[in-house]
DNA sequence: CGGCGAGATTAGAGCGCTCTAATATCTACT
DNA sequence: AGTAGATATTAGAGCGCTCTAATCTCGCCG
């Protein structure tokens, strides 16, 4: 059970521990056949490098620390595909760390990791507060997915969620809807720019006195909930823009249970494009976040600062787009003829 | 950007670097009077303890890698909590590696874990090879979570999906249904359990002519593909078993659009009872697996080698359990009739 | 044939911590 | 006062590796 050592392999191959530690570096200038003599050595013998000793010594772990919130929700796994591709192609290992939803949790995390010595921490869909986070980014690279919050000291990856707001309010004004109401995220990162593209849009578009929010939290339960209170409001909306996926189906489920059918006589629209929008089923139309690039750009982010020292903070905005589906259509006429 | 060293907290103590590394280990026989010395210069100096040269000394991690290949089956994410709490309660860290679907991605992971001289190791879902596994079993405690290869060189911790599968035949059959089919896995972890328990479980009731099996792979293409299939049979099912909550969202969908109505002409039962199956807009009849508790169980066994030294494999087995919902009811009489 | 320089190899000093063994300090008793 | 027996504290030798600087090799040139 206890492992081979250089030192092991250096015997057993006749050269130095510096020559294997040059080998398993794959450093150049060294001789075919040594290179041979510890490679076989080290296969005789099962060695592995420490991973601990190494970067120990060398000062530099090449692994990256992502601390999640959430691993239920499929949004974030998609960010850290994107993630670890890039990650991958540059050579550094990702390790994932689970903040638990609650600021204690995701600390220790971030204290974990610091710990760790990781080259570099991405936060994602973090609440915590914006000194423990810039904290941390003093004493590593740090970049944050899905924070509207500016700060000097760490770089954003994020949506534009105005314009996604906007985009899906644009489409159902297209469709002739116009008392279009909103389920909002509560508290949640990107909630408060959704609402507010939203509210813009609208009095954009003269229907400021269309304005309807009601509190959601981006959960299921919460979108339900949400709904079964618009739906009794005097002013019964045609049309619901959700602030995510996972409210919308709430929404709809309140709907459909309220007799409304959708989309003929509610539209509903999500937000993130999760693939629980995309089953045949749901058929969610729903505003697509480009959950790759935000994990590709998040580690480009870190990488920047890795190789080229960058320190100012680069904030980095990506555009959503409409995904149309099943659950938004024309107003129905008899709603209009009201 | 470079941290303090005990050395630095030491000298503005006043005291030795043994006494600093004591304190920080928390030991007893620390007079209070140092302790406070210690506490006070390391919090002035910001100093964070170095994992990396504490784990090197120690020869310890106190960490346990956990291996994972679907970040968005929400599945695993319920695994993780239960295994995160029992790790939490045992004060060790879980890092999480993200295999990716692939063997080679798998092994990747390991292979890192192992670098990092992880204390323990536990794979969800694995698909790697036994002898892969078997490895890294040599190396570090290590425990598989629903794999059902028996192995004596590692723990597992499993659902009786056979059983599993059972309760959901039996469940159909006592709501009146005869023609059951089955959608399985594939070659995925556990399918084969349940593509057994369901013939077994026909067989035992007389139904043998009535197995019916179309071949899936755990995806929601997978199931409505299959779906597909076995709607265009000669003989038509009236009811389906599908092998996880997702392909039967895949079946639902294709039933739906074949013009079936769910629950009154077509029955389907999934298997996990994940999140996605419990949203009131599909309300999916499955089996449950306690995923917290396999999580538990996993660390549990992990723990046992690690405290008591055991080197015994052991496999232990949950029990599954019905969750009746909204897609399964009982058989139409016009089917009946036929 | 001595000398030069590039390439190949190695010695050895850390990296920041833990841990054993030794030493120092402090009771409590005789 | 002297001492056994805790209890506190510390020196110092690693843990397994990297990295700099020094040394060794050897083909090649004048």
């Amino acid at each position: 059970m206890t492992q081979p050592t250089m030192r092991q392999v250096a015997e057993r191959a006749g050269v130095s521990i510096a020559l294997v530690s040059l080998v398993m570096r794959e450093a150049p200038n060294v001789s075919d056949y040594r290179r041979q003599l510890v490679v076989d050595a080290a296969a005789e013998l099962g060695y592995r490098p420490n991973v601990l000793a190494r970067n120990l010594a060398s000062r530099r772990t090449n692994t990256i620390g992502v601390v999640l919130n959430d691993l239920h929700n499929p949004f974030f796994a998609e960010i850290i595909d994107g993630l670890q591709n890039a990650a991958d192609a540059a050579g550094h290992q990702v390790l994932i760390g689970n903040g638990r939803h609650s600021k204690a949790g995701e600390s220790e995390m971030l204290e974990t990791f610091l710990q760790f010595r990781v080259d570099g921490l991405v936060l994602v869909g973090s609440t915590a507060s914006l000194s423990t986070i810039e904290a941390a980014a003093q004493i590593t690279p740090l970049v944050a997915v899905g924070r509207t919050t500016r700060s000097k000291k760490f770089d954003t990856v994020n949506t534009d969620d105005k314009l996604g707001a906007r985009l899906a309010v644009e489409h159902l004004l297209a469709l002739g809807h116009s008392r279009i109401a909103h389920i909002d995220g509560g508290s949640g990162a990107g909630a408060r720019a959704r609402r507010e593209g939203y509210a813009a849009s609208m009095t954009t578009v003269g229907m400021a006195d269309h304005i309807s929010v009601a509190r959601g939290d981006f959960s299921e339960i919460g979108g339900y909930k949400a709904a079964r209170e618009l739906l009794s409001r005097r002013q019964v909306p045609t049309a619901i823009f959700v602030a995510n996926d996972l409210s919308a189906v709430g929404a709809l489920d309140r709907a459909e249970e309220a007799g409304f059918c959708v989309p003929t006589d509610m539209s509903i629209v999500g937000y993130d494009n999760t693939s629980l929008a995309a089953t045949h089923h749901l058929s969610l139309t729903t505003i697509n976040q480009p959950r790759e690039e935000l994990g590709r750009l998040a580690f480009q982010s870190l990488l920047e600062r890795l190789k080229s020292g960058r320190t100012a903070a680069v904030h980095r905005v990506v555009a959503p787009s409409l995904v149309k589906r099943r659950t938004s259509g024309p107003v129905h006429s008899r709603e209009q003829a009201r």
